[in-house]
Formats: structure tokens, C-alpha cells, sequence
DNA sequence: TCAGTCATTGAACGTGGGTCAATAGATAGT
DNA sequence: ACTATCTATTGACCCACGTTCAATGACTGA
């Protein structure tokens, strides 16, 4: 449409412009639907530009993905400041919020690209494992040990909370503040759960009373 | 390499002998590896016979993996003759060891496959809501009426079991034992963590009493 | 104004999905 | 056994799309 003469940009912004161009389109389509020819077209570039940033397409959507991970992990950084239960549950609420915003930008990253290569899968698990490490300090600062069980557990329960806030959103049966108390208390019954803790442990912090120091 | 005349058979057996390959070959390549190429010189047929039999290499693929699905649904079937909590502990076993079979085949499913279309989400939701059905079913069978909450927390519990089976068999810091001792317990924990339940209630299961009669 | 650098283009190629008219293996009727 | 009919099967063809590359032209410094 814009048959503008060539428009010539540095290596570093036409990057940057074609990585968020494709962040951008997520939102309507999915990372496997970015076709060469749809990023091209919506940039005002010809095919061929493609491939002088980007060995191929995989490697643009990996950038892509890349791109896509690192904004929701800035968007759902906890606040460290705060007693550790609040940073929890801010970070949750967060997290709610922007899968909130982006509805189809995040089912297109979570559901549609865990396929992929390996490194694509690699960039999955590693923003797995930052926000389950987020939490597992958490915990730590409430004074607890991870087993290698409880850690296990902790990165299931990121997945946990994932398919929950998606699936919450497609539904909606109640509101969005039962929605965050039930993910802030289902972490420590998982990870207790997964723990040889008394039960007494457990009751202490589902009814938010300090843990039982050593 | 096989270079034999033509072999004529019935619809229903080509049909069935394609379905049955492809899911041979998940084991070692993801669902978008299947290529109709591959398959075609696997079955021995041409190209295009696979598309006398399906309108698209897309429902081809989602053939393969509805009978992929379908058969994890079958080998993980509970014993429902069997007390509830013991129906949900060899239901979890037979899964682990489902998976511990089929490593390949299972990740190529449940992470390769997630991304495509409608259709091929349609069967993984299913999945999951036949996982996560039976285990409300065991759960009425102990005289629980789920809520919304506790509903979407046991959908929720059904991706927390996959990635910790998936993570463990990549890791296996624990024995199995500890695994399943770990899935059993977490469901009553997530379950009551989303209802408003008494913590009581919550211990008696943890403790495997009998829940509170009302 | 000129030369040189390099972002950019557009034509061309290979691969793989999908179509279709022609072919040949089975079966039934004589 | 022979022939006719049916249809599973083929192979050539088309096209969309990722990818390559030599040619082009927009900028910079001299």
C-alpha cells in the first residue's frame, strides 16, 4: 500500500523494529502464523530484508518468543521490598493482569510455540524457571528448605497457575479476587504437599500465622 | 527401497495403517515433523494417496494425535472398583509409567502439538477434561461438592502433574515412589487450597482420615 | 561531486503441501 | 477364462513459502 521509495534504517532499529513488529502481530496470530511475507508486508520491506537480520524463520521467531517472555517477566517482577507473602501475591496479580491485557498474545506464546526447536524450548523453560525461582526465594526468606521434591513441585505449580489464569479467562465463574486467593494459597499447600513437613507446617501458613522457627 | 507393485487395500485398513504409523513415528520426531513425504515412504504410497484419505496434512496430524490421546486416556483408565483414593494413586502410577514408556511420544504431544489449530486444541482440552473429570468424580465419591474454584483448581491440577512427571523423568533426583507419594497428595491440598473449606477438613485429608461427614 | 559502503531489493530456486486425470488391482457376472 | 466395472493408487503438475544472491541505490566522508 505505502509504496514509499526504499527507506533505509540501521542494522540495530530495523532489528528492533522487525522483533517488535512480530511481538506486536502475536496478539492476532499465532508465532507459527508469522509467515515471511506477512512481517515483511506489515514492515514496508521486501522479503528478502528478512533474511539479512535473521539466518531464518526460525530464528526470527525464537527472537520473537524471546522478546515476547522477557516483557512479561519485566511485567510480573515481584516487589522484593515487601514482606514476602504481599510480594507473592503482587506478582501473581501482575501476572493475572497481563494475561488479562494480552489474552491471545499469551495463549499464542504459551500453547502455540512450545513445539518448536530446542532452543525455543529453552526459552520456555528457562521463563519457567525464572518465575519459579522467583518464587522459591520467596520462600526461602519465610524460612523454609526446598526438598528436591518441593522444587519439583514449584515449578509444577507455575504450570498450575498457568492453566488456571487461562483457563479462568475463558470462563470467568468468579471474580478475580478469589481467583488470586486461590493461587496464593495454593502454592505453600503444593509445595507442602510435597514436602515431609508436619501437617502442623502446612495449617501455619494457610492460616497466614508465621512458620514454626527452627 | 521396497520397490513391490501397487498394494490394494481397503479404505478402512489404509486409513487405520496410517494413523497407526504416524503414531509409531511420534516417538521419535514431534507431531510437525511428520511431513506427508515421511509418511508416504514409510507406508509405502505415493504422496497422494494420504490426501485420498484426509483433506489436509493438518487432519492428518490431528487424527494422529486424537489416537495418541485416546490411547493414554485408555492406559491410565482408574479402577473405579477400587476405593477412591487408591483409584487416583493407580491412576497417577499408570500415567507415570505411561510416560516413563513413552517419553518422546508423550512430549511430542503435549508440548509439540499444543500450537496448531482449533481443532487440534479441541483434543487436548478434551484430554484434559477426561484426566481431570475422573478425579472429580473420586472427589464426589468422598463427599466433596467441588466449587467453580475447586473445578478449575483440579483442570489446574492436570497441568501440575504433567510437568512434574515430564521434569522428573528429565531429572529423576527422587525415586518413583516419592513422585507418586508427592501427585497423590497434591490434589487434595490444591483442591481444598481453592474451596473455603475448613483448614480441618484440609488436614483430615492430608492425614487420611475420613473427611468430616456433614 | 565523486567513491565507497552497505542496507535493500527483486528475481530465481528448492522444498513440500495439495490437485487431478490416468492407471491398474480387485471383484462380479457371463 | 474372459471381460466389464469399480475404485484404490499413482505420478505429474501447480503453487505457496522459505531462502539465496547478484544488482541497486541511499547514505557518508572526502
Amino acid at each position: 500500500m505505502t509504496a514509499t521509495k526504499r527507506v533505509r534504517l540501521s542494522p540495530e532499529a530495523r532489528r528492533a523494529q522487525l522483533i517488535e513488529l512480530g511481538v506486536e502481530l502475536l496478539a492476532t496470530r499465532r508465532l507459527d502464523e508469522l509467515s515471511v511475507e506477512l512481517i515483511a508486508q506489515s514492515a514496508g520491506i521486501s522479503r528478502g530484508l528478512l533474511f539479512h537480520y535473521f539466518s531464518s524463520k526460525q530464528e526470527f521467531h525464537t527472537e520473537v518468543a524471546r522478546a515476547a517472555a522477557a516483557e512479561m517477566i519485566r511485567r510480573t517482577e515481584p516487589d522484593t521490598s515487601r514482606p514476602p507473602v504481599e510480594a507473592l501475591r503482587g506478582a501473581l496479580s501482575a501476572f493475572i493482569d497481563y494475561v488479562e491485557e494480552n489474552p491471545d498474545n499469551y495463549k499464542s506464546l504459551v500453547r502455540g510455540a512450545a513445539s518448536a526447536d530446542l532452543e525455543m524450548r529453552a526459552i520456555f523453560d528457562n521463563t519457567r524457571a525464572t518465575m519459579a525461582q522467583r518464587v522459591i526465594d520467596v520462600i526461602a526468606q519465610l524460612g523454609f528448605e526446598l526438598s528436591d521434591r518441593a522444587d519439583l513441585a514449584v515449578h509444577g505449580w507455575v504450570a498450575y497457575v498457568e492453566e488456571c489464569v487461562i483457563r479462568w479467562i475463558d470462563s470467568r465463574r468468579f471474580d478475580r479476587e478469589q481467583l488470586l486467593e486461590m493461587l496464593t494459597k495454593s502454592l505453600p499447600a503444593v509445595a507442602l504437599s510435597a514436602s515431609d513437613d508436619e501437617v502442623g507446617t502446612l495449617v501455619s501458613i494457610l492460616t497466614d500465622q508465621k512458620p514454626i522457627e527452627q
